[in-house]
DNA sequence: AGCACTGTATGATGGCCATCGAACACTGGG
DNA sequence: CCCAGTGTTCGATGGCCATCATACAGTGCT
């Protein structure tokens, strides 16, 4: 049973920038990396809430997965809501999409062959 | 009147990179830079190959503008001709955007507002 | 309480990149 | 031929960023 009692110790809540308040070169920086075209991929393939910061099957530390979804949060990418210990992810589609129409389908497009 | 003669030594033509051999961070890359999209939105707002390297007004040195237009090049964002000792520029709209839909019109949109 | 799991924060490191100054090359005109 | 204009190349520099190892903080389970 969760005590909400005044001095407890929270664990901060992520912090989410609206793709609405993005600029545009925070966005384009964003999606310039290899690794988080990856996470992003990989987020657009599941059901939003389904995956856990550490359910990627990325080639860095926990340490850089962190500062990755730091960044993806502050270019209004990605939502996180914490359940338990975990993290959990969600992609931000229509809305990112509603402020930079068409990029994210073109990360998401696989036709990324070179 | 321009001698064509065998050893005769040229300005090495211009290198460029069609859009479609392009791999998508390679233009994303080229496009998270301030200065490239000021390049790109100058050139947008002029007819084509009406602008030689040095007509755009970038708070950089030749050097550093020199390597911008090397980068947009071998992104397919931009043709070279040159012409005399100018180097005229023209923006590669049509083929860039059949790549990479949408990316170019989003950097030429002016609502970058933040 | 103790523990395993998860994620963040903190240096430290290495590499890449944007920039500059200077030197060099090409062009066209006086 | 000299010169002014244009653009590239080279070496050096500084800064930013991705990464790591480590230590730390929260959460829930036993």
């Amino acid at each position: 049973m969760p005590e909400q009692a005044a001095g407890m110790s929270h664990r901060p809540a992520p912090v989410h920038t609206h793709p609405d308040d993005v600029p545009l070169l925070t966005a384009l920086s964003a999606l310039a990396d290899p690794v988080r075209i990856q996470l992003i991929r990989d987020l657009a393939r599941h059901p939003d809430w389904a995956l856990s910061c550490s359910g990627f099957d990325v080639p860095v530390g926990r340490a850089a997965k962190s500062h990755h979804f730091s960044v993806l949060r502050d270019a209004g990418l990605v939502e996180q809501r914490d359940q338990g210990p975990k993290r959990l992810n969600r992609l931000r589609r229509e809305e990112f999409d509603a402020r930079f129409p068409g990029l994210l389908d073109l990360v998401l497009r696989a036709d990324d062959g070179e």
